[in-house]
DNA sequence: ATTGAGATTGACATTTTTCGTCTAAAACGT
DNA sequence: ACGTTTTAGACGAAAAATGTCAATCTCAAT
């Protein structure tokens, strides 16, 4: 357990390393043995924890995925309406990304390389999203806040709408802000186009 | 005149690119095709400019050097006593340094590249440094504010020792302000040292 | 003390990137 | 139209990064 414990240590020490060297200089740019040299070990020791470049950048996404997943479900856990929930999961979503990817310069090209790597991965993340979404929809339509009958949508379809226009918003913007605001007003229409009618 | 305006004006704009890259990415890590697709044209283009990356690198240190001399030339037109005189000059020097070098965090890197290819440079630069230093001393004994008869050096050996001591603190001290102050207090120590004894 | 499993490294061949140059074509003024 | 200057595609040479190996080191378990 021990050693296992050790391995585990180095390999997050690895990927703190990886994630200042990805960030700062961009996937591209960055070379194992920088990492290496930024982790305190030796390139050839890096391979003993990870398979090469790829796979170490892949484990840091997943590590940022978890953050993410867990982010989302502790926003979905806050009390209010649907409209408020609604906003604070995509935020909590959309927050990561920011602070970990676009705050740093090469956030495009490093969401990039993780679609091209880690496609995979992030669908888990997504249906993970998808299935918070879902649910605070069909909680909505229960309690009778908002109606998908008018759109013709179910609780899944109308999550995987609202996941693929929060991907479009935030892949065009790349000001955190903005896209913060944009974020907040397509939320803002999504609910309130299936607001119950009053009456 | 037309033709050589616009190579000038291309010249400029590469170096303005360059230094974009090496600020952000150090000089190692900054290719020529790197340099050449943020200028706006290609690699083989930037050859007609320049005869390599050293060449782009000189050029840069050669234009920040003479925003130096600049610098330093108008803060030693400002009026005072010697001290304010002396340190006005000392932070003209330095915060050029900072402000293009150290402000970026391959500082350290791009200064040990440009002593390696700009050795020459720079001692023009600190050569026109050390006059108006010398300058700003002798005509300060001249006034009576200070006497370098106390540590039997001419002006011209007291400037280059302020020199020298300068140098060595900005090379130890990264961070700006605690460079900034340790200099304000190298001069005043400098200077107070030289003062005349009243009476 | 010895053993053995995991961790680490220097060294090597291979692949990828970068460099510097050459040549041909485009842009430009005359 | 002509010559000059500027530009980019292409190519071999040089440099850097990659992935792998055998050899060494560490250290807990016996």
């Amino acid at each position: 357990m021990a050693a296992t414990d050790q391995e585990g240590g180095q390999r997050e020490a690895i990927l703190d390393a990886a994630f200042g060297r990805f960030a700062h200089y961009g996937y591209r740019r960055t070379s194992l043995g920088d990492i290496a040299e930024a982790a305190g070990l030796s390139r050839p020791a890096l391979y003993h924890y990870f398979h090469n470049k790829e796979d170490v950048f892949r484990a840091l996404a997943q590590r940022i995925n978890r953050g993410v997943v867990e982010a989302v479900t502790a926003a979905a856990q806050r009390e209010g309406d649907t409209l408020a929930r609604l906003t604070a999961v995509v935020e909590a979503r959309v927050g990561w990304a920011f602070d970990l990817l676009h705050a740093s310069e090469h956030g495009r090209e490093l969401i990039d390389e993780k679609n091209r790597l880690c496609g995979a991965a992030g669908a888990d993340t997504n249906a993970e999203f998808a299935a918070l979404l879902e649910r605070i929809l069909a909680r909505g339509e229960a309690r009778g806040e908002i109606s998908l009958a008018s759109v013709a949508m179910s609780p899944r379809e109308a999550a995987l709408f609202l996941i693929d226009s929060v991907e479009g918003v935030i892949g065009k913007e790349t000001v955190e802000a903005a896209a913060r605001h944009r974020l907040r007003i397509l939320t803002q229409l999504f609910v309130g186009g299936l607001r119950v009618p009053a009456g």
